[in-house]
DNA sequence: TTATTATACTTAGCGTGCTAACTAAAGAGG
DNA sequence: CCTCTTTAGTTAGCACGCTAAGTATAATAA
């Protein structure tokens, strides 16, 4: 039993969100696979290379909008394949800088085809103003979502604000 | 350091999809803990209590878009807890079927209060109109993702098609 | 009927993100 | 200076979805 077009909407908004995740995660997993990457490591590395070598392990996980606890064995990973180092910091005694190897920047050279290949698969038929909304709406809710957990806590009947 | 509305929006689509439906989950479970349940597990019985008792542990998957494996962990906290029983078939000996609970039952109807909250925060100052073009794309993506996986693989250049 | 294949379930182990607890260094205030 | 708080990193353990392997039943074919 295959779902049709019309079941696939019968998720909530959360659910799909994580079960599209998960799919395009996964799709992507299998075209990195060949590199000896996963999801997370091309996109720790991917991330490095925007933002510029030489950031701590902090910068980078706030970068990612993960928890450091999460990044470290992702870093931990990629330094045992010799794709990035980790240095101590010259200014800061506590903070290590993260850098990407020779292998790791040819590495990165050689994802973005792939990249852009499931993203181009998994956005065809969508017209780019589509995505547009899609990536407001999304930041919008993380907006929502970090501006929760610190003031206005769901317990107050704060109707009339949102 | 906070992020700014602007950096927000510099993550990737799937990893802003991961991170939001992380986000989304966290709040849910927040708000459902003092019941004793988890998103899994809500998601789990909402789904069961809308398609309908009696149903199997299969179907419920794939209304849930899970692996069947995944589910099972879940179902077993829920049986656990007392708020779901398995039965064993009358018309196929390898299927369960799956029930809600007197228990279950009067759960799932307090969950509904605190589900709505929750979203209601989270898609604060988005329009509607905004929300079905974000479900739409987000099936669109789920759709393309499953066709990948079956027919055209990615390795053939076929862009024309897509 | 018997043999083969497909299906529903179950279990086990992996990868990832999370929180919690801990260390060490930096910063702030006395 | 010394103390207190904050911050960067580290480790450990949890929850969840996944795949893979295995069992039992059903469905199909010979």
């Amino acid at each position: 039993m295959t779902l049709t077009q019309e079941q696939l909407r019968q998720l909530s908004v959360p659910e799909r969100l994580g079960r599209v995740a998960r799919q395009w995660q996964a799709i992507a997993d299998k075209e990195l696979t060949p590199l000896g990457l996963t999801y997370p490591r091309w996109s720790a590395m991917w991330k490095l290379a925007r933002i510029g070598d030489g950031v701590s392990q902090k910068q980078l996980a706030e970068a990612l909008e993960l928890e450091l606890g999460s990044l470290m064995r992702t870093l931990a990973q990629l330094e045992e394949q010799e794709l990035i180092t980790r240095k101590a910091s010259p200014d800061d005694g506590r903070a290590k800088q993260v850098f990407l190897t020779n292998s790791g920047h040819a590495l990165v050279k050689k994802m973005e085809a792939k990249i852009l290949k499931v993203r181009r698969a998994l956005l065809a038929n969508i017209e780019d103003e589509e995505i547009e909304t899609v990536k407001k709406v999304l930041a919008m809710i993380s907006y929502n979502a970090n501006h929760m957990s610190e003031a206005q806590k769901l317990d107050q009947n704060n109707e009339e604000e949102v």
